[in-house]
DNA sequence: CCATCATATGCCGATATCGGCATGCGTCAA
DNA sequence: TTGACGCATGCCGATATCGGCATATGATGG
């Protein structure tokens, strides 16, 4: 009985992490320093629990960190977990300084052989 | 009546295009040069619907380019719509170099807090 | 024109996702 | 202890997503 896989357990990590485009302002403005869920939030206009879920997601891939203090929950980032999303795009940054007007890795190929000629 | 929304548009941005490991597996690829689908998807695993699929997407974005040669269409990379994202992670390049030992922002200005006195 | 190869698309089932809401739970202050 | 605050969690509805499959579409060659 074959059960139909749905969907790769792409959850989880970070590149999914940072799809949401709520999730990278939160992570934009924990730069500035820890903050409370309520103020997150707030400077966001997203509800509470809004702001919890995805603060929820991004700890558990580890953008962020939190801590207990007094009443409130402060998180803080922790970005390390972005650089091999950075080190990953940067590996095509010699594609990307290409011109691509109308050429692609095969033309320049077969261009390249011509001069050799 | 409010109908429900269920889902910001994230749809069709490159964030959520690479969120896809299959869909950077593809991209990795495409490095090596112009290939047609089939050859991905035999290469990668995965169907030829499969493959099509996630074509569209990264085409969608504008990360992959194709162009018809004879009964085959080859994809090739645009990788240009990498460099925002790299240029996102780098503006967390002076934070993942800090100690997150057990220290964070706040922390640290309490430290410095302290020194000043 | 027809058969064939290469690719795209449509449909389906299972599941993940996101927002809104209500509510639970812990902490602090009076 | 009780009320208020801060936050997390659970539930729901709507929708997006992904894989597998069958099939449509398109181009090529005979």
């Amino acid at each position: 009985m074959m059960v139909p896989m749905a969907r790769a357990a792409t959850t989880s990590d970070v590149f999914n992490a940072i799809a949401e485009p709520q999730r990278r302002e939160i992570l934009v403005l924990l730069r500035a320093g820890e903050r409370p869920v309520t103020e997150l939030a707030q400077e966001l206009g997203m509800t509470q629990p809004g702001a919890s879920k995805h603060l929820r997601v991004l700890r558990e891939v580890g953008l962020v960190r939190d801590r207990k203090a007094g009443k409130q929950r402060l998180y803080g980032l922790d970005a390390r977990g972005l650089r091999p999303v950075h080190e990953w795009t940067g590996g095509f940054e010699q594609f990307w300084n290409e011109s691509f007007d109308r050429l692609d890795a095969y033309v320049q190929d077969l261009k390249q052989t011509q001069q050799e000629e």
